[in-house]
DNA sequence: ACGTTATATTTGCATAAACCTATAAATATT
DNA sequence: AATATTTATAGGTTTATGCAAATATAACGT
């Protein structure tokens, strides 16, 4: 019998699928994605947030909800605001990588 | 005035924004991501996905019609079956990127 | 031409997502 | 304590998604 070079390159098990399937579905949402880039690597209170993507304060504050029960983004308070920024080295180098293919040079 | 380092290192354009956004969206299901992990560098008949993922013909035909108007997947016919692989190498670099963010080594 | 295999499409339904407006809660300021 | 700021939450409406079951289309073998 034949070695099985079963070259799936891409064996993700079926947690992590399931895993990295909902961080992506938080992603995926034009005005979370801006959010994403908004605050890249830095830390940025809510309204900064609001301001800079230009869209009504609730809803920014609704989808940085999904954004951190998602595990994407994290948050912490500071006096009366909120800080917020992207959760992990991973994420930002996802977020990197999303760039290189969706930016055409 | 100080030298502007506006340090956004996620300066996407609102058009490339929602683009990713679609794109991603497309990604960011189990069932999809999983067909596309089961494709991966190789080209592969309906059926053969079907079998390799686990759920009805219809529900795999009617996912792969997402990703391929999402511009993920592209198919061409032969003979009786239609061949579907990953349309471009930069959507394979990310799903390595996925792969690397959300599979612990 | 007929049955078979491979794939796509339609329809209906249940559920989830998105968004708006209004309101609540927490902190800060005076 | 009253007011202003910052952020979160609730309720309601609209639209999108996901899926199953059935049916349609296309090519193949005999």
């Amino acid at each position: 019998m034949l070695q099985k070079v079963d070259q799936n390159f891409f064996d993700m098990r079926e947690e992590n699928i399931e895993q990295a399937a909902r961080a992506l579905k938080a992603m995926a949402h034009p005005l979370r994605l801006k959010i994403l880039c908004v605050i890249g690597d830095s830390e940025l209170p809510v309204m900064e947030i609001v301001n800079k993507v230009g869209t009504t304060q609730s809803n920014v504050s609704q989808h940085l909800d999904i954004l951190r029960e998602k595990g994407i983004v994290v948050s912490r308070r500071e006096g009366s605001k909120i800080l917020c920024r992207v959760k992990s080295k991973e994420i930002l180098e996802l977020m990197v990588a999303m760039q290189r293919t969706f930016c055409p040079t």
